[in-house]
DNA sequence: ATCCCGGTCT
DNA sequence: AGACCGGGAT
């Protein structure tokens, strides 16, 4: 037996009983389907049922009125897959004489329905020959093959598509897409997979060489944060207090100017009333900006950062970390990029 | 408290 | 590539 045939074995003997699994109605996978979207069986159950019970064919839910559909929707999460339902219902109820479409072509066309959902609702309920490749069929697939493409890159979509197609069972489509998921979730799971108990095991290349959770490998988007630097520039005669930064932010145990992190850029004003500068400064800041906001791009950061010059501060509250430092000798300090572009342009080094 | 997970649309 | 959401794990 292949890997796709013992799978099926597995789910003929393991599945769960699951209300949509039982109709081959094109409306009713359809909703099912399209709850389970980014939502897990559990939680998305009790709305499948009161969804089924309150507009139980696609004219009664075609008929509804869009606030009757999010109330109903309320606490699943990805509303639009609310609001695109309806616009479906309506125009199947329109195009399709209320008749729901079951083929992969015709389904894709609609909204709310992508490439997952368009090859679900056509195999379950005309058993059309189209492989599913949902979360669950990346891994069973990542790991069975030992597959490191990562999953949501555009080339890792096609290979595990097409990989997928390759071992779809074309006699029952239906019956390989709903064993293939439900293997990867019951079974082949993210986190402790159940290996000691895996009809497949023999052939799987990630139990082969340890990989297992390692795969499947995703690419993970790098978020870049912004943040708001606001600098001091603090002298005294011919020397400027510079701060000693720490080890875990940006720039570690090189030197930069005194600093308020703020969330936002804000006025001079509003800035010198921020509790932080109040505590250091306190309230009569003589205080002028003396550069313009300057972008500066890192890897993971867009820095916002400007300079503000501080003219007359008899008292101010030093941290342990600020050194003065004689002007003439700024050159010989590690200074990040941005700092030495902003002391550069007050003291001409 | 923060990270991770997941289909579709734009 | 990023936005959309809530739940479960850490």
């Amino acid at each position: 037996m292949n890997f796709a045939d013992e799978i099926v074995q597995w789910y003929l003997i393991n599945k769960r009983d699951l209300p949509w699994r039982n109709t081959t109605d094109a409306y009713t996978i359809w909703l099912s389907e399209v709850i389970l979207q980014q939502t897990r069986v559990e939680q998305g159950m009790p709305y499948f049922y009161r969804f089924l019970e309150k507009y139980p064919d696609v004219s009664s839910f075609a008929a509804a009125h869009e606030d009757e559909i999010l109330k109903l929707w309320q606490g699943l999460g990805y509303y639009s897959r609310g609001r695109n339902m309806l616009k479906t219902a309506r125009l199947v109820q329109e195009t399709y004489s209320g008749r729901f479409p079951d083929s992969y072509n015709e389904l894709i066309k609609l909204k709310g329905i992508g490439e997952y959902t368009a090859a679900a609702i056509s195999s379950f309920a005309a058993n059309e020959a189209k492989a599913v490749v949902d979360g669950n069929v990346y891994r069973v697939l990542a790991r069975y093959f030992g597959i490191y493409e990562p999953i949501n890159s555009t080339q890792g979509k096609k290979t595990f598509q097409k990989l997928a197609d390759d071992f779809l069972n074309k006699k029952m489509p239906g019956l390989h897409n709903q064993a293939m998921m439900e293997f990867g979730a019951m079974l082949c799971k993210p986190k402790n997979p159940a290996c000691n108990v895996c009809p497949v095991r023999p052939g799987c290349e990630a139990f082969k060489t340890g990989a297992v959770a390692t795969l499947p490998v995703k690419l993970k988007t790098v978020k870049i944060r912004e943040r708001f630097f606001n600098y001091f520039l603090i002298t005294d005669g011919d020397t400027v207090l510079m701060n000693k930064r720490g080890e875990n932010d940006i720039w570690a145990n090189m030197f930069d100017l005194p600093m308020i992190e703020t969330g936002s850029i804000l006025p001079l004003e509003e800035l010198l009333k921020q509790p932080e500068v109040l505590s250091v400064f306190g309230k009569k800041i003589d205080a002028a900006e003396v550069s313009p906001v300057h972008k500066h791009i890192l890897t993971h950061q867009r820095l916002f950062v400007r300079l503000i010059q501080i003219h007359n501060q008899p008292e101010i509250k030093t941290d342990k970390n600020w050194v003065k430092i004689d002007v003439q000798n700024l050159p010989g300090l590690a200074l990040p990029k941005i700092i030495f572009i902003l002391l550069k342009n007050i003291f001409n080094l």
